[in-house]
DNA sequence: TATTAAAGTTAGACTTCTCTAACAAATATT
DNA sequence: AATATTTGTTAGAGAAGTCTAACTTTAATA
């Protein structure tokens, strides 16, 4: 049985490492930033995990996952999502509001209610940012992912997810007019500067480089979903 | 801000003060005992909650919740209750099993996620196990209880709560075919004994006496739900 | 009332997670 | 390559919650 901290820290490995498909693997430093904690604190939980075989670990390099660390990690990404999606689809909260709750959701202990909550959810694929919930064997649907600010113009798509999940940037996101399988029409692009000129609802919009780069979006699935 | 810990204190001193409508106070001992804790530790925490002003608490006497104590501890209690109901509600839980995962689900932090989820529940007014759910105010409607132990014979009753929440009680319940809002005929009575015949569903059925008296039942609201 | 039993308290220690401050290794820069 | 900067590690300490073991107070009883 894994204390609350340890979860998060798996957690973040997760997400510093398999999800974002980066190198695979992550500094000290980077993980206590992600945590908000110093490294010399994420520094003992590496050593603790890798006694627990959770995590690879060696002195002054980086660290990853052991396959038993990501299925544990897994199971916790899937809680936080079906959570999320139980706040926004049965409870109406917003979409910026789901994920401090569900934080907090996620470390509860309870095969059981994961299992039934996922049926009452009728078995969500995606969390209302637009992530995959793995399924409860922790299998995740890779889902082919661009962000806004790499489609070229006469482009269209559909917003499957968003990188940042910070309330400042989804609340932005609203007042874009944006959501979840929102069809965006890319008019334009700015050389200079990556502005991006979109269209959305048939109102159009001019959003920066960096706001583009945390919209992820989906050409594939356009017209799928309502 | 409370700790889990803190909260389950409260919680428990609630239970052996206020609710049972006992002596108002209670031992460091049976506190320790409630918690499965032991006393020195239950010592430690009556002091420090008696610096937050929480608890009444005097070297060598018994302690009780403060009125501040006491409204954070109603709050447990409904955040509890309000879980037990959607467990068992919209979840297909059975009766005994809500319990366990409530007693994790309450200590979350979010006063919306509990308004919204009371409004999602339709305003409930007793939980699974028939206890009372205070309202966001923190007012318990306290009805008036009976154990079925006190009934008299050729009495119809209906079971609204039950004193004992553990599982082996509970699934015991079950097999005599009780469930909250039946129907109970008190049958005869044993004077040796105190042992009771009732009749349910019109399935006669002889219960001890120490069973009845974990029965709690209320003539009023009798035929009135369903 | 004197003694025993029960209830309650204290002191010191352990675990988990965190920190600060000093130090060591690896990487980047000139 | 030598130095500077970044990154990572260690040692020591503190807060929270728990324990054991020894002790004190209160209540029960003979």
């Amino acid at each position: 049985m894994l204390s609350f901290t340890e979860e998060n820290y798996l957690k973040s490995l997760f997400h510093l490492t398999v999800e974002n498909s980066g190198p695979g693997e992550t500094g000290t430093n980077e993980l206590a930033m992600q945590l908000g904690v110093k490294p010399a604190t994420a520094n003992d939980m590496l050593k603790k995990l890798k006694e627990k075989k959770l995590v690879n670990y060696m002195k002054y390099s980086k660290s990853s996952l052991t396959p038993a660390g990501k299925k544990l990690a897994v199971t916790i990404v899937r809680k936080h999502r079906l959570w999320e999606t139980f706040l926004f689809d049965k409870l109406g909260f917003t979409w910026d509001e789901v994920h401090e709750v569900a934080e907090q959701l996620e470390h509860i202990q309870s095969e059981k209610l994961i299992g039934k909550l996922d049926k009452f959810l009728n078995f969500p694929v995606h969390d209302p940012h637009g992530d995959v919930i793995p399924t409860a064997k922790g299998v995740m649907k890779t889902p082919s992912k661009n962000t806004l600010a790499e489609e070229l113009p006469g482009h269209q798509c559909t917003l499957v997810a968003v990188k940042d999940n910070s309330t400042a940037f989804l609340q932005y996101v609203n007042k874009t007019g944006l959501s979840i399988n929102k069809k965006i029409k890319v008019v334009s692009r700015e050389l200079y500067d990556g502005q991006i000129e979109i269209e959305v609802d048939g109102k159009k919009n001019r959003i920066s480089h960096r706001f583009a780069e945390n919209i992820i979006v989906d050409c594939k699935i356009c017209f799928e979903r309502k």
